[in-house]
DNA sequence: TGCATGGATTGACGCAGGTCAAGGACGAAA
DNA sequence: TTTCGTCCTTGACCTGCGTCAATCCATGCA
């Protein structure tokens, strides 16, 4: 997994074999139209770690993510950091319209990009109404992801904060799971943490020791099972939910 | 301030005249096209502390703020709450292309809003690209504004969210006088806070007490005058900035 | 095999802010 | 004028989480 961007494009990697076609905001496209996409299209991986837009300069690229994990920063002048939204495949980078974005953007794993020039995307939304309305609606779907975060900073408990998190990646692996036969249905969910214990930390507004203490509380009370640092099993998702206070809504 | 709905619309009311006509999203549209809008706007005013839409049943319109403070409320089972959201004018309240918000939204003051309904909106929204543009835009705002909030909550101690939150409310008392001469340049600002303390409580993820408490500290330190429990003067809005631990960024 | 390095865990301790409780200020109603 | 209700303030105390520090563990490199 180098940290080099690509400049050419295999056709193995055109837009109709992508692994999120459908599911991205370029799923409003036809198989006609997603040409045009596919001519301005380039890939470009990052190392988890690296920062791909930092909030220091405007970005020039919108992207779709492939694969991976971007974490999006805001820092305080003296280094307290928090983060403002995590992005999954299809999930969209880039603010649409705005030169500057206020975000820092850092690869939180290794992490596959389909990148689209600032002016080439902004012309074909502009042709496009259907992209336009997309982004839109997945705008709207972020700020709703904001506000619940927003709930969960500022009213919930280090415990409940913890159980939240991992309800999230929980209901995320069970639905990237959902195409394969069975084993959504039970409630029990395995994945692994894309994040640090200091991301996780910065995620929820803890400390890394915080994270580390609550963790392993959760582990001696049965409610998940940690292998590594990394992988986690959750044998009762509702039983995490209910402990997350929120309402069961399981997909 | 009655809480009854205005089933008529007075000549004096008419877009023409809006005290927000090319603040809010209308502005985008011509003198021609805001007939249309003219023609399915109805006004509506709602008390301090009543509800303007429930999360529990879908919002069945879409408003311009005109006057007064909207909160935008999130709510755990057992009861703890957060403010997602302030609406202040010319903001616009309801999510476009989803029936149910998941919000509860509640006037903080006596509020004065335009109404459409969501179907005939939806159908101008359609027509006029630019509209729906503008209220893209918005909504990347309100965005910013909810990531900015998580940093706070996430992030900051009671003393710096207080600050953060006098400054907010400094700088748009500062911008809506900046038609009116002099007075802006000085630094020094003064207003009437939109919120009870249990509100601005709910905003920054704190107690009643605390906030009381970190007022009157702001009070002795010099750094706000209170007249009342709810008109506050600012001597100093950059030395107030300095302590929410932002950059200065007074517009 | 040993050592360096960067994450993760665990413990001891302190404090910012929550909790509980009492009392003040002010407007509305009578 | 009194009384009530609502909002706000203040004090005393407590605790959840942060801070500081030691240790562990896995991985890569010499």
């Amino acid at each position: 997994m180098g940290g080099q961007k690509l400049s050419l494009v295999p056709d193995a990697l055109r837009c109709e074999q992508c692994s999120i076609r459908n599911q991205a905001v370029c799923g409003a496209m036809s198989d006609a139209e997603i040409e045009t996409l596919n001519s301005i299209a380039r890939r470009r991986r990052y190392q988890a770690g690296q920062v791909i837009v930092s909030d220091q300069e405007p970005a020039d690229f919108f992207a779709n993510v492939l694969t991976g994990t971007i974490k999006l920063t805001k820092t305080l002048p003296d280094g307290r950091q928090q983060i403002v939204g995590l992005l999954f495949p299809p999930d969209f980078l880039g603010r649409a319209y705005s030169r500057n974005n206020p975000y820092f953007a850092e690869a939180a794993t290794d992490v596959e990009l389909c990148c689209f020039s600032h002016q080439s995307f902004e012309r074909v939304i502009r042709d496009h109404p259907d992209l336009q309305h997309r982004l839109f609606e997945r705008t709207l779907d972020e700020l709703d992801a904001a506000r619940d975060w927003m709930l969960l900073l500022g009213r919930k408990t280090a415990e409940e904060k913890l159980a939240s998190f991992l309800v999230l990646l929980a209901k995320r692996s069970l639905l990237s799971r959902c195409a394969k036969p069975g084993a959504a249905a039970a409630g029990a969910a395995s994945f692994d943490l894309p994040l640090t214990r200091a991301d996780i930390a910065d995620f929820l507004g803890l400390t890394i020791e915080t994270v580390s203490r609550q963790l392993t509380r959760l582990k001696t009370h049965g409610l998940i099972r940690l292998k590594g640092s990394r992988a986690i099993e959750v044998p009762d998702t509702a039983r995490l939910q209910r402990l997350a206070g929120q309402e069961s809504l399981i997909a």
